[in-house]
DNA sequence: TATTGTTATACTCTATAACTATA
DNA sequence: TATAGTTATAGAGTATAACAATA
């Protein structure tokens, strides 16, 4: 505690890193997801696997290749992620009858119900984590990422 | 490219991830860290040596541990991070004579010009991946990083 | 006893090359 | 020739336990 005064006085209003977007991220996105992490923990998920859970239950169907583009995950990775799924049973894999190549992915009932559970788990986590913003900001906020984000994709 | 369109089509409002911090603050943080890691290797810098470098460059003196709190570095890792801006001459590790355990870490001349120069080039590449926000927004955008770091650092 | 810095280690996330089977 | 999915692998970043030296 005596210790923590001292690092808030040593990094106030004159140093330069104040003004970097990069520089707080590292720290702001590591403390949101590990706290993610945790609440997810509690449905044996992570937040890769819940993101392709999530995009499944929504867009019953898609193929691999579209969730990897979807989720800026490369495609080696989310093989292991989707294995993990389909064991589970949350999730199952099935042929596509017009491209032999590909596989298309649905939610089981299971799935849905962890993904609606999950999803609700983490809202409250994220109220908490987020209690001093207005839900003005918290909108700002998150569209500002939507800004970034899009802008990398489309570079 | 017609893929692309495909993607964007199936995740729109209707989506519940489009409401979570989280989601998205993976997805941005990913792009804008691997921005800033592709500037940095032009200085042979790392995120977390930049860091290292830049908070010993504004407060000459300090010590491990406090630089590990500082930047929310786990003590064990910072070890590797300073050992190499040691090797390239950019800081030095000096004994406390107060405390014969521990370290004082200053700049060199050639680590306060490295800095500097380092500086700049994510100045510049961060308006490039910004060029889309008010300097308005910038700030807002910086206030609420700042308010997610201190708060989960104060729970 | 507690703390500073260290070593060793492990786990996760991410990225790339190369393969197979289909198209 | 290109694409879908896969395998193997390597590199970061991060986290924990245990230790030596010192407080």
């Amino acid at each position: 505690m005596q210790n923590k005064s001292k690092i808030v006085n040593f990094h106030p209003s004159k140093d330069h890193l104040n003004g970097f977007v990069g520089y707080h991220m590292r720290r702001a996105s590591k403390l949101i997801l590990s706290d993610l992490a945790e609440t997810l923990s509690e449905f044996s998920l992570r937040m890769t696997t819940y993101s392709a859970l999530t995009i499944i239950c929504e867009n019953p169907g898609l193929r691999q290749s579209q969730i990897a583009l979807a989720l800026s995950i490369e495609r080696p990775n989310l093989v292991v992620i989707l294995d993990e799924l389909e064991q589970f049973e949350l999730i199952t894999r099935n042929k596509v009858p017009t491209d032999r190549r590909a596989f298309a992915f649905y939610p089981t009932e299971e799935g849905n119900k962890i993904c609606t559970q999950s999803t609700k788990a983490i809202q409250s986590s994220e109220e908490k984590l987020l209690k001093n913003f207005t839900p003005e900001m918290k909108a700002d906020f998150v569209h500002a990422l939507k800004l970034i984000i899009n802008k990398g994709e489309h570079l």
